[in-house]
DNA sequence: CCCGAACCTGAAAAAAGCCTGAACCTTTAC
DNA sequence: GTAAAGGTTCAGGCTTTTTTCAGGTTCGGG
């Protein structure tokens, strides 16, 4: 994890980088608001530590600009001001925490773990067998740009098989998942659905298919080219 | 947008509910920390204004368990202790952000705009599909210089789908986070407001429509031109 | 080579899900 | 208080999904 430090007092920034380094950061510390927002956008940086008061440029344009040029690293503002429209102004420029000195190390280090701690974000599910893929929030089956919207039976068809890599699923274990433990459901369902999807893996022209192994099931594989 | 506010002081409580209200969040309110918590674990909030002193079960208590229940909604926690151990212990306990009593409204906006901003989004009262534009302050929905204004559960909808960008939105969620989880609306209720956003997207001529999944939901799409 | 079991698939019926106009109710603004 | 805006309910009609069915094809063992 990289922070980067920008802060004029230069005993508090070696301070900081000392505290972060810690918690597993590598700090870099820039000692003025234009070489700050330089460092900054170059966008490898996990966390920015952000003093308001600075020569050059101040920390609410800094926090503005990295926020515009789309750098998502959380933003703590570390200043001396406690006006409450300083507070405002900082968070709405973009700002993810806004700490006022003095403040005890330990609550620092508390405001990065809650900062960073957040990591674990938006996932975007996809299953995936070779190039064929399966967006599990979109619920389309994709192969290069194109695309096909699966119904509800379908998707859980193709969940399954995607999930199972090129092994055999039987018919039984098909309609236990799909259709339910109990239903009257019999094979020929899933013969119709399985013909579905093949009609539209081919629309696709995807080089995976749907293969029968007679009294086994199905499986998919790829079709070598 | 839902907020949840578990807070004793209940003139407090409404003060907040109503200052969210000025920002598009319906809030629920409880008074006590074991209601708190369990309204808090249906995780259909966006945002959690937690106290500390609580009858009950303590702010910290709750926040632990709501993130042990991966409940990833932001946590606010709101308190009069300003000891350093008090909001170490607070932002540990999973909270994002401590604020101490007293604090101005225009401060506590500013953290719950902080808080609910998505990562990589810049202009904070606007969210944006494509060039369909949703304006946060105005309720506006726009596309190019034409606009129209959404009522209040129609601006809900489009903030759901627009902060969700592809991905599809069962009529489950869409009716817990716009009705509440313990609303008696139905699917027709959402089937209704879906074709009033589509009447209005028409209208606004957007490249973008509401699709159907049958069975799953509705999302966002791009109609190609 | 022949037969039956297993499988495929187009078509159509049945069921489930969805759309929407309109009437009616509630809240808000003045 | 009133009107307008917003919200809910309802019913009939429409669309898509799911099931059913029937005739055809493929496969493997005798």
């Amino acid at each position: 994890m990289r922070a980067l430090i920008v802060e004029d007092d230069k005993a508090l920034a070696r301070t900081l980088g000392e505290m972060l380094k810690s918690v597993h950061f590598e700090s870099d510390i820039c000692n003025d608001g234009e070489s700050g927002l330089d460092w900054g956008l170059s966008g490898d940086y996990d966390l920015v530590v952000l003093d308001i008061m600075l020569p050059m440029k101040d920390g609410f344009s800094i926090a503005r600009e990295l926020r515009k040029a789309k750098i998502a690293a959380p933003i703590l503002m570390l200043t001396a001001r406690t006006e409450t429209d300083d507070k405002v102004r900082g968070l709405d420029s973009g700002a993810d925490y806004y700490l006022t000195k003095p403040f005890e190390m330990s609550e620092l280090l508390a405001c990065v773990r809650a900062l960073t701690r957040r990591q674990g974000e938006v996932v975007m599910d996809e299953l995936s067998f070779g190039d064929l893929k399966l967006n599990l929030s979109t619920c389309d089956l994709s192969w290069g740009d194109k695309k096909v919207r699966l119904g509800k039976k379908e998707f859980s068809l193709m969940h399954i098989f995607m999930s199972n890599g090129e092994a055999v699923v039987s018919k039984d274990t098909l309609i236990n998942k799909v259709w339910g433990f109990e239903s009257d459901a019999e094979d020929n369902n899933v013969e119709v659905y399985i013909s579905f999807l093949r009609k539209k893996l081919a629309f696709l022209k995807a080089p995976v298919q749907i293969a029968t192994l007679r009294k086994f099931g199905y499986r998919l594989e790829r079709t070598d080219t």
